[in-house]
DNA sequence: GTCTCTAATGGACGATCGTCCATTTAATGT
DNA sequence: ACATTAAATGGACGATCGTCCATTAGAGAC
């Protein structure tokens, strides 16, 4: 029987339970993210974070070179969990209908997994310092490429079963996006009102409006 | 003839130029909003302000009794003057269509007196820290009652014209402030692609697809 | 066991934070 | 001219910030 204090990094090596660089440098990212949610990107010192992760204060300077790097980490962290959950959610079989595949990525963008108390005070957190902090600027985009063209080729679709002009792709797409992100700032300003379901039914009705015969109820 | 350091505040009494409780009082209030959009909120301190307006540091003290208390000033001032502005820029004859008033309170939005570098680093910047900071949470919503009522009514009339269910006009109201959202985002994520007009139209054509017959270009 | 190397610790450090108040300055009343 | 009142100053204060490093602890090599 192998012994408790030992366990094996992917790479299948034997490592100790109680070092364990990578697991504590995942921690302090996840404390970070944590704490933002929590007291707010103004109060998450570095003495904070090291108290919620039960680590200490030199781990920080040593995993991430000193506080900026550390939050940098954690929202490229965050940004990248958000788009891995997203393409989970999404992943619908190759013989689904462009708008089914829209509506996924609409219902996706606003359920539990994504859209949630935590994600969406972290992600304004972050949205509010990243024209001041260069390393956040990066990863605070709404505008993922992948999630982007994943609707732009929806919209193609639709669109030239009907045969509209080149712009309304484009439209259609920004305009999906720019929807959900005021969708995300009507729960973050009241959670108590939100509905997933409305939110999502009322961006329907305006794709609907834009594909006649399209996204009917 | 009138001394020069002397001036008449709204009441007609006399005052010192050299003396105006209230005049550094929004001074301050300036000075912190000003910093805010120049270095971000988490460096902006009681020094960085002070030094900004020129005054001392116990002015923050006497005016305000505290930091947070100044922040909550400025998120007010902030949030009364963008909707002093969108009422100047919306006040259109009576005679006016209601499409027509829809597309002002569109177009003010996204104009440059209302939607630019300075405005939206600190709209962004108070909604960041909005849900750890109970003060400055009460002036970022997006939802102004007054604007709210102004769009409802104008859709209701052209809704009424046509005839259509009662949920279109709350779908159409919180949808275009939804949109509006979403391109304030655009605009603070990627200033040099960002194109008023564009924005305009899109949010335009969705309006369009949701009133068969209306907001045609 | 002993050596070596790195993960991890936790306190020292100067800088800066926000608050507060004794003092000075300017305007007003008598 | 003098007293009174309020505005404004600027430094003192303890607390906390983020960084850094001398030290300890743990794991593998031999």
């Amino acid at each position: 029987m192998e012994s408790l204090n030992r366990v094996k990094d992917p790479k299948g090596r034997k490592r100790s339970s109680k070092r364990d660089p990578e697991a504590n440098r995942q921690l302090l990212i996840k404390a970070t993210l944590d704490t933002i949610a929590d007291i707010g990107v103004t109060d998450t010192s570095v003495s904070r974070i090291c108290e919620r992760s039960g680590l200490s204060r030199g781990m920080i300077h040593l995993h991430f070179g000193g506080k900026d790097n550390l939050l940098t980490a954690a929202a490229q962290h965050f940004s990248t969990e958000y788009y891995a959950e997203m393409d989970r959610m999404t992943d619908l079989g190759s013989d689904a209908s462009p708008e089914d595949r829209v509506m996924a990525v609409i219902e996706a963008d606003l359920s539990e997994a994504l859209l949630n108390p935590r994600s969406t005070k972290i992600w304004h957190a972050f949205r509010g310092i990243a024209s001041s902090h260069r390393g956040i600027a990066r990863y605070s985009s709404t505008q993922d490429p992948k999630l982007v063209e994943t609707l732009r080729r929806a919209f193609t679709e639709i669109a030239q079963q009907n045969g509209h002009d080149p712009n309304l792709v484009n439209d259609a797409t920004s305009g999906t996006l720019a929807l959900l992100e005021g969708m995300w700032v009507n729960y973050l300003t009241d959670m108590q009102v939100f509905s997933r379901r409305r939110s999502a039914e009322l961006i329907r009705r305006f794709l609907a409006g834009l594909f006649p015969g399209k996204f009917i109820l």
